[in-house]
DNA sequence: TTTTAGAAGAAAATATATTTTTGTTGCCGC
DNA sequence: GCGGCAACAAAAATATATTTTCTTCTAAAA
């Protein structure tokens, strides 16, 4: 058989790349909440289809990233103070329960996979350039939280987690400019793998529990920073 | 103006009415976990383009309900006595959560909602023709425990609520001719609807972890039996 | 007889064209 | 001058056509 050509497309099909994409854009704040997502324009924008967007944006309407008004078209969906409180209260529970039980059931690969998800981490610049996050700081964020989880031993309780958290990303760019200088976060995630290693489930729970809290506080003074400003303008 | 035709689109777009349709089907086990749902198929079933059955497919691969393999094309999601078993834990967790917080909470307004819901339920009769659930009960068994929960006051927890519900649908179509004889699912209810009213938050969450407890048995050995028919076959 | 290569057919993925709906602007009547 | 209606433009929804990819059947060689 003759090898095929270099091509080696992104991820199978032209859809799953937009997707892709399309979500990483919306994770990374890039598109406004509430702004209207013309199908025309991304489709000339990605260089695809009309359809290939259609597709994606379904997908991401079904994980409530976007919001789809019939025949209207598509939108980002809305953010707001009482949403990230309901979420992060709803986040503070699944967290811990995946924390206990993976601190109960975890062993040894998930110690390991643990210190390696924060060692990339810690190794990580945490901001960019433009002063946001780096996306490679928010991919190793992303995993150290993930790896933290995975021994709970339950399909569904990550996927509930991995949904809740992704949802957080959205609000956590909003914030990437506010008193980071004021949190310590790298030191509260090294207290949280110690914690966790040394399989003292209460205190994990309990700077899992603030760690959470503080990110939303953070978070939400910027919300109503950039509310305040919008009503004043 | 002229008063529109009757027409009246059952619900908006057509793709929204494929959707609609093509999920309850799944839900009523209409199609077999692991069937291979072809998109011209259901285009010429439904008579819609291939366009809007992508789209809703889309949505459904999100949701869980299928699966979507890379050029391959989309499948019913499979079931199994793990996934159950992992699913009802989870299920258990949220749904005692919510249960606690609305009794908590809940006002007139949900007490009159949980006795409406109960009365619609316990009028309709819970088999069909064929064996199976009647659909009209399942929709009020479905709103019953929607009302219950509606009073935690956290749109999330609701929204994960009604994730993990949909998926036990799937299965609860799976033993519909099994021993229904041996439980009283009426009485379940009643008493879970009773202890809810009476603000008893411990009797209720220990009458619903058993309700969902004794489901998940019944369903798993209606699978395990499914199972070790296809195996002797 | 079994395995593999090739070709034909089927189905999915994608692009393009058409239709329908909606939002906007300008004009006419009040 | 203000409100409503009509025509136009923009965008979404849908259908159809085309291309690509996968699967299966067959035939030939080991």
């Amino acid at each position: 058989m003759v090898p095929r050509p270099i091509e080696c497309p992104m991820s199978g099909s032209a859809t799953q790349a937009v997707y892709e994409l399309l979500r990483a854009n919306l994770l990374a704040g890039l598109y406004r909440p509430e702004e209207k997502l013309k199908i025309s324009e991304l489709g000339a924008a990605f260089a695809v289809s009309t359809g290939a967007i259609r597709e994606a944006l379904a997908r991401l309407t079904a994980e409530g990233l976007v919001t789809a008004l019939p025949q209207r078209g598509f939108r980002v969906a809305p953010v707001s103070a009482a949403d990230l409180r309901d979420l992060t209260d709803m986040r503070i529970e699944i967290e811990t329960k995946c924390l206990r039980r993976a601190i109960e059931n975890g062993d040894i690969g998930w110690e390991t996979a643990v210190v390696a998800a924060h060692h990339r981490m810690a190794a990580t610049p945490i901001a960019a350039a433009d002063g946001s996050f780096s996306p490679a700081w928010t991919i190793a964020h992303g995993e150290f939280h993930a790896a933290l989880a995975q021994a709970c031993g339950s399909v569904w309780m990550m996927r509930v987690r991995d949904l809740l958290f992704v949802h957080n990303e959205r609000y956590l760019d909003l914030a990437r400019k506010t008193d980071r200088g004021n949190r310590d976060v790298a030191r509260e995630h090294r207290e949280l793998m110690e914690a966790a290693l040394a399989r003292d489930a209460e205190r994990a729970v309990t700077i899992m529990t603030a760690h959470l809290a503080k990110t939303r506080d953070t978070i939400e003074a910027a919300l109503l920073a950039a509310a305040a400003m919008t009503e004043a303008r």
